[in-house]
DNA sequence: GTCTGTGCAAACGCTTTGCAGACGG
DNA sequence: CCGTCTGCAAAGCGTTTGCACAGAC
């Protein structure tokens, strides 16, 4: 847990109470995409009451210290996982929200030459699918 | 020219002057990706004042009739493009905002088994890749 | 003690909506 | 003429910001 603290100061960021629990909550759940709201709501259901101004610039430094990634899926709001380093692209359930990570080398190379065959140094990419998981196409009508 | 008319009757929409302006619009640039603003602005250009409230609901109807197709790239706001058939991907310049289309029938096929293996029924995706353009790495200081 | 971090509320940018009047078929 | 479409302004939503106070070091 003291690898939090050194995480924080190692980014030139001030050990402070918000800062340790938003991490920490981040860290109980590696796998979720997290929105700043249920970031909100899951420290309320633990009786840490954080403003929401302090919530968004504290998942805007942690992203810009690579602590966070975000992606924007298209539900318009913005949702925050933790980096475990390994990239992978995500498939969102349009049901039930679940996220699905995967990671294809195979993409990956596919996406590189053709960055390169139209003259682009590729900065960063996304690949979002959108579809029904096994569970919710299940609850579908034929 | 005509082709328009029936384009929105046959959606079931009224031929308004707005409707008609606004499909010209992309018909002009079928390659370019223009916001709600863009739209206002391009009008207005042309002498043509159109409600943005207008523009929203033009647009949306639009792409529900599936002549326009709507992105969100990373820069907050929505843009919408012909939907001209034949899927693409796009890579946008992070300097200069240029979008270039590709597609990759390897990388279509490769989604397709991931996200079988996965078990998802895929309605939708997108493949977004931010870098830097050929123009614009030339300004580009080492 | 100094400088950064926080909470609040107000402002923000993009988008949607309610309503009264205009217009297409 | 009826039903849809439009413009305006107000509201909506997620997010950001200004400011005074609190807290880390």
């Amino acid at each position: 847990m003291d690898n939090n603290v050194a995480q924080l100061k190692d980014n030139g960021l001030k050990v402070t109470g918000p800062r340790l629990k938003i991490l920490e909550l981040f860290e109980a759940r590696p796998e979720q995409h997290l929105s700043a709201e249920d970031v909100y709501r899951l420290l309320l259901d633990e009786n840490v009451e954080i403003g929401v101004a302090t919530i968004y610039r504290v998942l805007t430094q942690f992203e810009q210290a690579n602590i966070l990634l975000r992606h924007h899926f298209e539900t318009g709001k913005a949702v925050y996982e933790l980096n475990r380093g390994g990239h992978h692209d995500h498939i969102v359930c349009i049901k039930c929200g679940r996220v699905t990570e995967f990671c294809s080398e195979q993409i990956e190379d596919l996406q590189k030459s053709i960055a390169k065959e139209n003259g682009y140094r590729i900065v960063d990419h996304a690949l979002y699918m959108y579809g029904v998981c096994t569970e919710c196409q299940q609850f579908e009508q034929h």
